[in-house]
DNA sequence: AATGCCGATCAATCATAGTA
DNA sequence: GTACTATGATTGATCGGCAT
């Protein structure tokens, strides 16, 4: 114990954990940009404005996850469907709208 | 919202079988710090993460209230007192200044976070 | 060409929250 | 309550880029 926390006075770490939801947008943007997970200064602004958290966190959040999901990308296979899913249906009307628009101006 | 300029093959979503992308390669190298020791055997001594002590952190700490930054000599000096090389403290300098930087950062946010919730 | 600093990231670890 | 896992934060050190 000698290697005493050394850290002891570490009041810090009272961590808590995000919402539900907030750990949803943060998934959907991770996993919408699984071949380049590494959002810019502004698309981090702005995820934590949405997850009411601060920038920082949104750092630490994509650090531990990309850490975590390469060291075992396997663990993570089903949350990675869960999302593509997803974000594959908002793909979905996205174009289902467009379609619908264009048919309504220039037939 | 998506942007792959360079993205030759992957045009079909494939629900399953996630691939890995170069990021997911990446792995850095080991640390070329960290000595410690006689040891003879081969060359490649622990190459492992430095654990400070807390009397180090302690004069590191007083030494940064002092001066944010460092001149050659006087990281000679703290380096042979503390028994780390140069460039350990050179790099804990560096990190300091950045933790520091963190922090008046988000030490303003809160405040005016309070005060936009009008 | 060499060296320091910055900003971002990595990688290992700490300490706690959540779950069984 | 206990044992284990999930997760946010910390930090020594690396990487690429720019400045001196």
């Amino acid at each position: 114990v000698m290697i005493l926390r050394s850290r002891f006075l570490d009041a810090r770490r009272k961590r808590r954990n995000f919402s539900k939801q907030a750990t949803e947008i943060l998934n959907e943007y991770f996993y919408s940009h699984l071949s380049n997970p590494y959002p810019s200064e502004e698309a981090k602004e702005e995820l934590a404005k949405k997850c009411s958290i601060t920038v920082s966190q949104v750092s630490n959040w994509f650090g531990n996850k990309r850490i975590r999901y390469k060291k075992n990308i396997g663990k993570f296979q089903e949350e990675a469907n869960l999302y593509a899913a997803k974000t594959a249906v908002t793909a979905a009307h996205a174009v289902a709208a467009a379609v619908q628009n264009n048919q309504t101006n220039s037939p | 919202e998506e942007q792959e300029p360079p993205g030759p093959p992957e045009p079909c979503p494939n629900p399953g079988a996630a691939q890995t992308f170069e990021w997911m390669r990446v792995k850095r190298n080991p640390p070329k710090t960290g000595k410690t020791s006689e040891l003879g055997l081969l060359g490649q001594p622990n190459a492992i993460r430095t654990n400070f002590s807390t009397k180090q952190l302690t004069e590191l700490e007083k030494e940064f209230h002092f001066n944010k930054y460092l001149t050659r000599a006087r990281r000679v000096e703290i380096a042979a007192s503390l028994e780390l090389n140069e460039t350990q403290v050179k790099i804990w300098f560096q990190n300091r200044r950045m933790k520091q930087k963190k922090r008046e950062k988000e030490g303003l946010a809160p405040a005016a976070a309070s005060r936009a919730a009008k």
